[in-house]
DNA sequence: TCAAATTGGTTGCAATTTGCTACTTATTGG
DNA sequence: CCAATAAGTAGCAAATTGCAACCAATTTGA
């Protein structure tokens, strides 16, 4: 894998000018999203993801640096210590709007109805509001209510 | 796999308790989304599916029965002719704000500055405004904002 | 201080998953 | 009726993942 002098990986894409194929290019498998999942919510060792996310270490070692290489996790030093940690980038930080619907999906799919599950909450411990797509005009938009329009 | 009285699959949760990793669960593999994305954007036959995602034939009956399985997806008579066809259940289709905003997100770090994407316009062809999480308050909310809130 | 535990890996091998290339069995369409 | 298309299956090779053991540096605690 190499870095285009974009900052924009050069890898082979599945469908190179369809955004959602490019992004599940970079964090479409099976650990990436959980790792940042932990990392969004606090892990930076080695060990903690690997405590948290019960992933294989090898496999682990291998997310990282592809995650490192794609430009969505960095290495430095830590602040107490000499000790190197795992940090987000801004890309991987912004991957949050990405986690927060998937676990809106999950709390409305994937769970029985009165099941326990964990919440996110803002500074003030209030669950986050649930995300609507709306468009320019505010109304709410839907697979029936866009579609693709192919890059020129 | 099978499924338990009220409809959500009873199978081995990575992380039984987090929604986000139950969501990957079901649709985190390498293809499921693609297809979600495909039927989002019409693809209704195998071969369509396959024709758009490139997905191996093996592996794309086994991910259409999956996401079948999980109640992505269902089969239903085609209007015209005696063929059966794949079409998005109610849970299929609220995927929607997870693929947007993962376009969203490949938009903004997947393409080079200036390189051609396609594009997904609302019934005017007005581009899709981004998505960004905000509270109750109506402030923006990221990773740095928020936390996670351990099932009880 | 010095041994034990922890961190952050690596290695080798087995099991699982994926992809490729046929082959098959309905339907259509002309 | 014949050929093309749709929707898979089957078999096997290649790639990915997981497991368990091993290892070198820190760090910690008695």
């Amino acid at each position: 894998m190499s870095l285009a002098t974009t900052g924009v990986p050069n890898l082979d894409w599945t469908d190179p000018e369809c955004p959602v194929a490019r992004a599940l290019d970079l964090v479409g498998d099976r650990w990436s999203l959980l790792v940042i999942r932990d990392a969004m919510d606090g892990a930076r060792s080695f060990t903690e993801f690997q405590r948290r996310t019960g992933i294989a270490r090898n496999i682990l070692t291998d997310r990282l640096r592809r995650l490192i290489a794609h430009g969505l996790l960095a290495q430095r030093a830590a602040p107490s210590g000499r000790r190197r940690e795992y940090v987000l980038t801004d890309a991987g930080r912004d991957l949050f709007a990405v986690v927060l619907t998937l676990r809106q999906w999950g709390e409305r799919h994937a769970f029985a109805p009165g099941e326990a599950h964990s919440v996110l909450v803002d500074r003030h411990g209030a669950p986050v509001p649930e995300i609507a797509p709306t468009g320019a005009d505010g109304a709410p938009l839907d697979t029936d209510t866009t579609h693709v329009r192919k890059a020129r």
